[in-house]
DNA sequence: TGTACATCAGTGAACGCGCGTTCACTGATGTAC
DNA sequence: TGTACATCAGTGAACGCGCGTTCACTGATGTAC
């Protein structure tokens, strides 16, 4: 434990990340935070004006490894059929968005003006592009109206089940809605290609 | 101003559910309620055991008006068809969820645990019912297990899409994304009737 | 009808806590000569 | 190579605030006799 860290930018933002994905977005405090790096409470101070330049700070990792993920299904142009792509960035949206829960509500709640940080700003319009990506890959020649629309489908589909596959939803709506959640559960990629025939 | 009030928990409630709405149930503080209703911040431990309990009545009332808005539709039965009824609930769904966007933040956060409030719980499924209702009468004799994939597919899609509208997308992604909210915004129900083509 | 009294529904003061942030400081580092 | 000194990156103490909640209290109400 050298008195100068070297890292220290580094390690608070790992450390948010880390306390944001335990804890949720609204209980991230800069004492915790620092206090997780092993730092005084006031040594985040040297690296960010704000508490909400650090959450800012993790709100963009967030956009950035979705964006990797789905990246990363894009890339695969030449093993699968557009198709199969398409089946599988949704399914890589939702396993971003049920894994790291609490990150996805921070990176989608309203406590972070993206307006205000063009960099997380950026990140965010780079995960949605790759979405954007495979209907244009899946629909060659589409008019920018209707990409535009399915566009909206699609996102609101995955943003949509990803909000609802976490509501604890089993115990809450007993009969119909457990049976469906359970469902969707056993078989996304089904599910998917059902709900998402574009 | 009588000493004693007669009213004062329904006052709360309502108070509470004006502040939510206008600040967002994280800037819910029960001396912000108390002076919003004209009563010293102790009082509304004679009538909620803690600050808990008022939330979850607000989430309760904000179920309850998502029940009945949606229940109107329903009620339709004779005056429309059901594929109509089915896309006007859709709409009606997103009304509320744009009109009353923080209260649907609460009724879907989880700082309350539903689990603990059971009428909260019963206010929920209420709501859940009807969109349930909507789609066995468009399909019936449907399996339950194709009611339960297409309820999924109904909610998530309206869920998501409230998620979606108010995210002021227009001026964070700025071309895919912005043309793609003015469509759907140009025209809710063509858009629903397209995208959810069950 | 009048009175004693229990109960209900308010009050203001206070406690204790966690928080973001500021301040004056100090130890480590790098650079000019 | 050695030294003076500016700068950087930490520290602990403290401020001020808002919050949920508790406490001892008081005024109003309803009821038994």
């Amino acid at each position: 434990m050298k008195y100068h860290h070297g890292n220290l930018k580094e390690e608070l933002i790992s450390s948010a990340c880390k306390i944001c994905e335990s804890s949720g977005h609204d209980h991230m405090s800069l004492r915790s935070i620092a206090k997780e790096a092993s730092v005084s409470q006031t040594a985040p101070y040297r690296h960010f004006k704000t508490k909400e330049c650090l959450l800012a700070e993790v709100s963009k990792r967030g956009f950035e490894e979705l964006t990797e993920r789905l990246r990363a299904v894009t890339n695969k142009a030449n093993k699968a059929t557009a198709k199969d792509r398409f089946l599988e960035m949704g399914l890589a949206y939702l396993e971003f968005g049920l894994e790291k829960r609490k990150t996805y509500d921070l990176m989608h709640s309203p406590v972070i003006d993206k307006v205000e940080f063009p960099e997380l700003l950026d990140a965010a319009t780079g995960a949605f592009e790759e979405l954007v990506q495979i209907l244009k890959e899946l629909f060659p020649g589409i008019s920018e109206k209707s990409l535009g629309k399915k566009c909206i489908k699609f996102w609101a589909m995955m943003h949509g089940l990803v909000g609802l596959l976490d509501m604890r939803i089993e115990s809450e709506f007993d009969t119909n809605a457990g049976l469906a959640m359970s469902v969707v559960k056993d078989d996304f990629r089904s599910f998917l290609d059902e709900s998402l025939d574009i």
